[in-house]
DNA sequence: ACAAATTATGCAAACGATTGTTTGAATATT
DNA sequence: AATATTCAAACAATCGTTTGCATAATTTGT
């Protein structure tokens, strides 16, 4: 392994020492404006790149950021990455991802790890499997910041950066209804699950508010996958008062569902009217295309990451407040645009 | 900050020095079992972990790598990644993400942090506007392995991890021609990118073994986007002699072209069949279902950090050979499944 | 012109591990 | 009993920076 270039390497070339160098090359007031120059141009010269870790270890930052998700080829995660990365990159910070497939498992293997490297802070939308939360109450005890985005930890009071899922749902419903669709399903998951929890619950908030009787079959819990909507699909229109709609938690629910309808001869939306969750890239794609309601998700990214940053310059008094619920944005689109009865 | 235990607080207690503890906690064989017990004990019991920043610098490795893409949201990227966290996860390695949006700027910068954290590998799917490679010759200069994957640059002698992509793209138009399909356009992608280049190679092969006369006309460069799909058809629809069938070398640009159709009164695939290339997932969501080349990106990942693991623990004499191309699969769905003529 | 303040640089101790080289004790060999 | 071999642990240097403090050189104030 070939030598790199070392401050002290600079230093002896330039008859100084490597404090110097070190401050000249960044920037430092008390170096001469001459000597930076010198230095700078050397460092150029001899293509210095300082060794980060060597760096880090001293001045006791990491200068990384660790993000936990689920599943990285989610529209929704692989966006609200982008978004972390964005800001992080501007602020000279690295990003290191680490996927549970919503394991709980991988979810602890990833918190080690990120200790263990000492990354300066944890983003972590947890997974559908993470009902305990020592590996998390870890991270803050050690002092790490730890923000939430999405799927949070509700026990704790970290700050999170969230959706109001609540508002988005009742609004799909509200619009539901607004085209007449009278017998509404919802795709519910997890109920330890925030998101979802609230999902359901802006879809009872919208029927109770138009004075609709809630009607538990039409309350389907499964895993949200596109499998489990076709599943759950079948067994709804066997009703004997099936539904003429399906609100669903989940865009690949959905569309498990749609194509299922489909092939069985229902017409969307004349026949049935469908609402997802999440705008995946892919609703806009399919036929018909899918009405579902956005998260914002780039932003998402862009705030957790932000809200770090505030947090660690911060005099960390001002910790608690700055959680926040972005609103979410319906987007209408063909599987639930039915002509008014 | 709360101070973390160190080795030397650990050492401190069971009175005996650093070394001591660092090998026990690696079982290291020179360490008694008794000794290796006592420490492992205590060390669980203070909840020590090992400062990475530190082992690292003294060892001289990241334990780290670093993966460069164009977009992190793309199907095949993100399994592709998927692919390499699994594998480098299991040998104890973390993953650093960097995206570049196909930005030549940003390929840079990713590549001037990787060299400053000092990843012991990087990963590398080159973007849509490099051209030139000085930056990636950088890596190697410093010695650090280098490996391509997908879209490569050629005049390096790096290893790469690559689809047969005229194989893929020949599979691909040799079905449309089975289908009866006459007058096969493509959509082609910008010609210094290795894999666009290949796909129409694959292309042209197709048709010269079955010696049709290449069309010029029917040869579309464009940028492989939805909306270039869009427009890029709506030329090619204006022709006197209009394709039957559209090859596309980005499954984005297909569904463009395939929107663009639909809206207009043709039917796919009986008036025009169309393939794409990548396998995104909602190329089976959409309707028609898209006829799609599958990449085994989850196989390129894991393979790609394979090679790199093999790289690194062999005496990296049998440096050269073990670049691979992976055979594409042909998924035949409804978008290009037209009854005989 | 002399003490005080300012500016620029050097010194040396960290940061927290790893690792090559002793050392000392215990065991084996002859 | 004297020497050689093993085994387990200690010593000390090192990785490449950063940073608090001391110092030398220069400028300023009066």
């Amino acid at each position: 392994m070939a030598k790199r270039v070392t401050i002290s390497d600079l230093a002896k070339e330039l008859n100084t020492t490597t404090s110097t160098i070190s401050r000249a090359l960044r920037n430092h007031p008390s170096i001469s404006i001459s000597m930076r120059k010198k230095v700078s141009e050397l460092a150029k010269q001899r293509n210095y790149q300082v060794n980060s870790m060597a760096a880090n270890l001293r001045s006791g930052k990491s200068m990384t950021i660790g993000v936990i998700v689920p599943h990285i080829n989610r529209d929704f995660f692989a966006n609200v990455i982008s978004g972390i990365e964005e800001v992080a990159k501007k602020e000279g910070y690295s990003v290191v991802i680490c996927q549970t497939k919503d394991k709980i498992e991988k979810e602890k293997k990833c918190i080690e790890t990120f200790l263990r490297t000492r990354v300066d802070g944890v983003l972590v939308s947890v997974g559908l499997e993470t009902d305990t939360f020592d590996h998390l109450d870890q991270v803050k005890k050690m002092n790490v910041p730890l923000i939430f985005f999405d799927r949070v930890q509700e026990s704790s009071n970290s700050m999170s950066i969230v959706n109001d899922d609540v508002e988005g749902s009742f609004q799909g419903v509200s619009h539901l209804l607004d085209e007449g669709y009278k017998r509404i399903a919802i795709f519910a998951g997890p109920e330890h699950i925030n998101i979802y929890r609230n999902r359901k619950q802006g879809y009872l908030n919208a029927l109770d508010k138009r004075g609709i009787k809630i009607d538990k079959k039409l309350i389907v819990f499964n895993n949200l996958s596109y499998d489990a909507g076709v599943e759950s699909i079948k067994e709804l229109m066997k009703l004997q008062n099936p539904p003429d709609a399906i609100f669903s938690s989940s865009d690949y629910c959905a569309v498990g569902a749609l194509h299922w309808l489909k092939t069985n001869g229902y017409k969307i939306p004349e026949d049935i009217g469908i609402v997802g969750y999440s705008n995946e890239k892919f609703t806009s794609f399919i036929s018909p295309s899918l009405t579902s309601i956005d998260q914002h998700s780039l932003e998402m990214g862009r705030y957790s990451a932000k809200t770090f940053f505030d947090l660690i310059k911060s005099d960390k008094k001002d910790i608690i407040l700055n959680s926040l619920s972005i609103n979410p944005k319906l987007i209408i689109r063909e599987s639930s645009k039915r002509k008014r009865i």
